[in-house]
DNA sequence: TTTGATTACTATATCGTTATAGTACACCAA
DNA sequence: TTGGTGTACTATAACGATATAGTAATCAAA
């Protein structure tokens, strides 16, 4: 690849790489003459700044990166726009690096993104992703725990409120007059799914109706073999008049199974992702409002990585999305 | 963020950093007794190699840049994954930019890989990128278009083979007895789509059934708006008895607004990404045999950045899918 | 006229690597 | 003894930017 540097701007005219450098940063002390010439000359010759060489003499990139277990995952996708699009204006770029759920994957790309210097991470974190935590706790690095988080970790997040969105999920069953619902979802060592069943016991528990643990359904936390787990729970003649999903996606393919064997139960979902557009069927939904965490998450990493060593732990309002 | 370097290491144990640095890049004159102590020490302060420093003296990054206009695109989403899973067993990570169809954006997106110093950069132009594609050239920075291409440019490309896909929907629909066909999709000049509705023409055509230009109605390329243009043609009475989408979103978005009106002819699509899992109906779509481009796209990029200069032009067969 | 500040630069060190050349020592052959 | 060949390192110069200190010239104030 061709390069240009200050250095050949410099040359051509007659400067040195310091003055070039001042004007293309803004330093003001340069003779409007000059920097009309350096801009000139940077533009004509198609000088594009060295990252690499400006990161290694400042410290800073100006990058942040965002690990996520599946960048495909709708929900995800979106909270990522909306974190590229807060941190674009504030002059950060943002990589994304994905771990499909992998302790080890989480692992390298945590040491990746170190690798390439970036000022700051956001870690949506693996199951089992502790000792991950632990290590970017020991390399000092500002990081903020999104979607996910460990409470019994000192680890900063924001993340939705699970706890009030089993609540609301439950509320709205029990308005629709359902008495038995199930809950299908990741298992119970991940904190929100977890919390998502508790929130909904207790609207039931409240209406006078206790929930056994058993109405709990764990599934693969990457929402695979859900049509396995419905089958067998239709076999197994498992009785329920509605089901709350742990996610959107889990909760299309419930529906869409539940169709085919010709039941018809409510479904919630959460996150309230708008792949609903596609379906002729009605659907609800347990969303976070305005936005989500994005917005939030990248406010408190920049915060974080100007130095504030405060400790911010926030839980996203959430509401019901009826849709359809 | 704690940083340890070569120095921090070579320090501890009173050798050089150049020693280090050999037995951490494994050239191979170094004394097992040495590598063991460098490797340990390594380890136990928590070096992690700084990839700025590594760039600036290499001019190498290992990292590619992957540029499309829309990330939370599934097929887009799906190509990527199966790039990154070629990529990273190649020493190779990927950055992902995208441009939201925007060609401004485009050249920021390639400016930034640029100034990240990437090795080289896949590209999936938006609607008007020639002018982009012209500035990679002159960067000299080695590219490949995938996905799209610009029939008029001396740009490699990697694309699925529009023209067949097209003539393939058609002969589906007239498997299934269907005279009077309606395509949807992205304007006339996007490439892509032009071929998809003149492969669709050839089949028709074949089978004695010509078929006039305005059967191709255009939309957004960000299919938006798509079910005001269904509502559209079917308050305008325009007739036909099969539609055939430019992609299979699209074509959901279609099948969807054509149930809720009550009406029910098949609709073909594009991409064949599997989102019609969680869609209690049966769907048509034209897509790449095994894996897309993705897998030549990184390859033919891996063989560019080696050198090679030779043209790199190839459409990728398809066929077609019916799910449901 | 000297001092002090201001303006518009230059000069140089430095970030953490990698690449290249060089060196010290041992070992073996002629 | 001399010379040649490895082996296992060391020494030093880059890469392209930024940061810091320094300088020469101009101008205002004492």
């Amino acid at each position: 690849m061709k390069k240009v540097t200050l250095k050949d701007i410099a040359n051509e005219l007659g400067v040195t790489v310091g003055t070039v450098s001042h004007v293309l940063n803004g330093v003001d002390d340069i003779s409007a003459e000059t920097r009309e010439r350096v801009l000139a000359a940077a533009k004509q010759l198609g000088y594009v700044p060295n990252n690499a060489a400006a990161s290694l003499r400042s410290g800073k990139t100006n990058t942040i990166a965002v690990i996520v277990p599946d960048i495909s995952n709708p929900h995800i996708a979106r909270q990522i726009k909306l974190i590229e699009d807060k941190m674009r204006p504030c002059g950060y770029s943002v990589i994304i690096l994905n771990t499909g759920e992998n302790e080890e994957a989480e692992r390298e790309a945590i040491l990746t993104a170190c690798g390439k210097q970036v000022d700051g991470i956001l870690l949506c974190p693996a199951q089992h992703g502790k000792e991950n935590v632990a290590l970017l706790e020991r390399m000092e690095m500002p990081y903020l725990l999104i979607g996910r988080y460990f409470a019994d970790l000192p680890a900063d997040y924001v993340c939705s409120d699970d706890p009030k969105g089993g609540y609301l999920a439950g509320q709205y069953l029990l308005r629709g007059g359902r008495q038995n619902p199930l809950y299908i979802g990741a298992p119970a060592y991940i904190e929100g799914s977890r919390a998502r069943f508790d929130g909904l016991c207790r609207a039931y528990q409240e209406a006078g109706i206790p929930l056994s643990p058993d109405r709990f359904i764990e599934i693969d936390p990457r929402a695979e073999g859900v049509e396995q787990t419905v089958a067998d729970i239709c076999r197994r003649g498992v009785a329920f008049d509605a089901i709350v999903a742990f996610s959107d996606l889990i909760a299309f393919k419930i529906t869409a199974h539940l169709r085919k064997e010709g039941r018809n139960v409510p479904v919630v979902g959460f996150d309230a992702v708008n792949t609903h557009l596609y379906m002729p069927f009605s659907h609800a939904s347990v969303g976070m409002v305005s936005g989500g965490w994005a917005d939030k998450a990248a406010d408190a990493l920049l915060r974080k990585i100007g130095g504030e060593r405060r400790a911010y732990r926030e839980l996203i309002d959430v509401r019901l999305y009826e849709f359809g």
